[in-house]
DNA sequence: CTGAAAGCGCTTACAG
DNA sequence: CTGAAAGCGCTTACAG
């Protein structure tokens, strides 16, 4: 004569359960689970009764109950900096493409420096809220020695587009070669007779932005070109900061003839504060970019700029975290690189004859 | 002395729960779930062992479990159409300062009527996977007359941007007046002198885009303006489509001075298929957008378009989720209308004397 | 093909 | 302040 020591029900409608669902259709709870999870192996006169009795109540599985029965939930969970970036679209695509036919779904995370510390990240990661975590953010906490990555569960991680620091090297990741990428990029501008070239980088502790970084200086370095103090500005990853950064080198004593943004959004907010001061592009000044989002294209001058695969490597980070997921750890670990390319438009050509 | 009828563990690392915990600080389960919840309830002693305990064994809390014993999840889901679209920025913004302070985690969920049936809609509504939805798509399966709300639970939902069909008049929803704002912005483009205005709409099933499409009728009407066939074009919401439609307009025996686009991304598309056509903005034809992201600034020419106060909305349709979750359902309920503004940048000039 | 029963890991009202 | 115990709604190995 138990005295029903609880009655916290929540307030809102009262729930079907499955054991309503049993009730009516005169069978055990257990005939109602397989009908919705077996059907094959109920009796098809037993499973319609139970269809019935489903329809007839409204039922609804509790996927709270499932998932904590099951111990998992399905869910692959995309971390990303910022959820109006166009960068993502494609990426977005090739992780559905994959993990779609497999009856995942995804859920998106949006983070960045300001709204998720080191904490709250390592608790979404031992949170078990999804069965594997595609981290696409640049700006991890752990990203680089801020303490090591959170002891996590069985929740697979898989990283894209960005190179990881040492403490997550043993992650898998796709991205392409950023160094090697901004390299190139920069080759170009070289090639094009730039001698005064500038580099926009996002924030310090970034480090695709620092590998950009890298690959510009070595290819300044590769071509004897001396890169002058202050010609690499920082940008933020805006088009305000962009436009700032901008504003800054145009007072260089020694002024660039070409500006290489470390991504398009920087890129934009470059090609503004140049429109803004009555600079003309590519005549007097010449702007690349990184990534070939979608607006590249748009821009006007149209972005001379650096493209990435976006689907397929959103296709192998999925294709990565199946393997992660299903146990195949073993091909699963190690970094990927896929190819970038280089987007020749409008905005880059020959500095001016007097340069 | 029964027989352990399951074994059936996940094969990753075996997970501490809150049970050997307690064994190892010598108390009871309640006891460390207590530490967990309300600390203050617990002698300090106690509390101080049961801290080594979790630490040593490295215990985190089954966030499924706890999901499931409490009913409920701290989540709330955002459904938006494309996570790179940049529209969303500010919304989200929005929306997250408010539920954050609140304890809630945002998530979010990207939808299209490519990739997100009725059923599957309906599915997440039911799943109990949030606390409540926040609806930023447009062409919800539900939208028109696809059948009825899925009957759900008590998981509230609120919709952001978009006005919705009768089917969901009772949610409560916050969004500008559309109408009026795509017949003020047709207006403005009436006062510069123009009369052939051409509309770029979205998809036909988008309410949204109709909307703003009946805005600028009824302002074409208002002034005694006829709207000639095929002024008005579909551009699908995408940067191809409205350049496509934007050649066509180019091809029509009345050409338009000016095309209105119901929303900047088709604007963008539209004007780089005018710069193709090497006809120039706002000199020979002017273009209005509508939602000021922000790349309309960065436009060149920048983008006249209608700003809508995006972070308001996000704040707002976040209150009224909240309110509804704590079940202050009276005033949560009814749609809330916030100003919109006409933005005056360089698209939209005269038309040519000529015309 | 179906049912009885155990148990997933927590939280919480109750009793002490 | 703490513990024993019930139970959230499912799924599943086992027995029939």
């Amino acid at each position: 004569m138990s005295t029903k020591p609880q009655q916290e029900r929540s307030l809102g409608t009262p729930e079907v359960s499955i054991r309503k669902v049993a009730e009516l259709a005169g069978v055990s709870i257990a005939t109602v689970s397989r009908c919705l999870n077996e059907p094959d192996r109920v009796r098809e006169k037993t499973r319609l009764k139970v269809q019935e009795a489903i329809v007839a109540t409204g039922y609804a599985p509790n996927t709270l109950a499932r998932n904590f029965r099951r111990g998992r939930t399905n869910l692959i969970m995309v971390v990303l900096p910022s959820v109006g970036d166009p960068f993502f679209t494609g990426v977005l695509e090739g992780i559905r493409r994959v993990v779609t036919q497999r009856g995942y779904t995804l859920i998106i995370s949006e983070t960045s420096a300001s709204t998720l510390s080191a904490d709250e990240m390592g608790a979404m990661l031992v949170s078990r809220q999804a069965d594997g975590f595609i981290l696409l953010a640049s700006n991890f906490p752990f990203g680089e020695g801020a303490g090591p990555v959170p002891s996590r569960g069985a929740q697979p991680i898989v990283i894209g587009c960005e190179t990881m620091s040492a403490s997550l090297s043993d992650v898998p990741s796709v991205h392409i070669d950023n160094v090697q990428a901004a390299h190139d990029a920069t080759d170009y501008l070289l090639a094009q007779g730039h001698r005064r070239i500038a580099f926009m980088t996002g924030q310090v502790d970034s480090r695709l932005t620092r590998d950009r970084e890298r690959g510009y200086r070595q290819a300044m370095e590769a071509a004897s070109q001396s890169v002058a103090a202050d010609w690499v500005v920082e940008g933020g990853l805006s088009l305000e900061g962009a436009a700032r950064a901008t504003r800054l080198l145009l007072e260089h004593p020694l002024r660039p003839t070409a500006i290489f943004c470390a991504n398009d959004e920087m890129a934009m907010g470059c090609l503004q504060a140049l429109k803004a001061a009555r600079i003309e592009v590519p005549a007097a000044i010449s702007v690349m970019g990184f990534d070939d989002i979608r607006y590249a294209a748009v821009c006007n001058p149209a972005l001379t700029t650096v493209a990435q695969p976006t689907e397929l490597i959103g296709e192998r980070v999925a294709q990565r975290m199946l393997d992660a997921i299903d146990g195949h750890a073993g091909e699963g670990s190690g970094s990927e690189v896929v190819p970038h390319r280089l987007v020749i438009r409008e905005s880059v050509s020959k500095p001016p004859s007097g340069d």
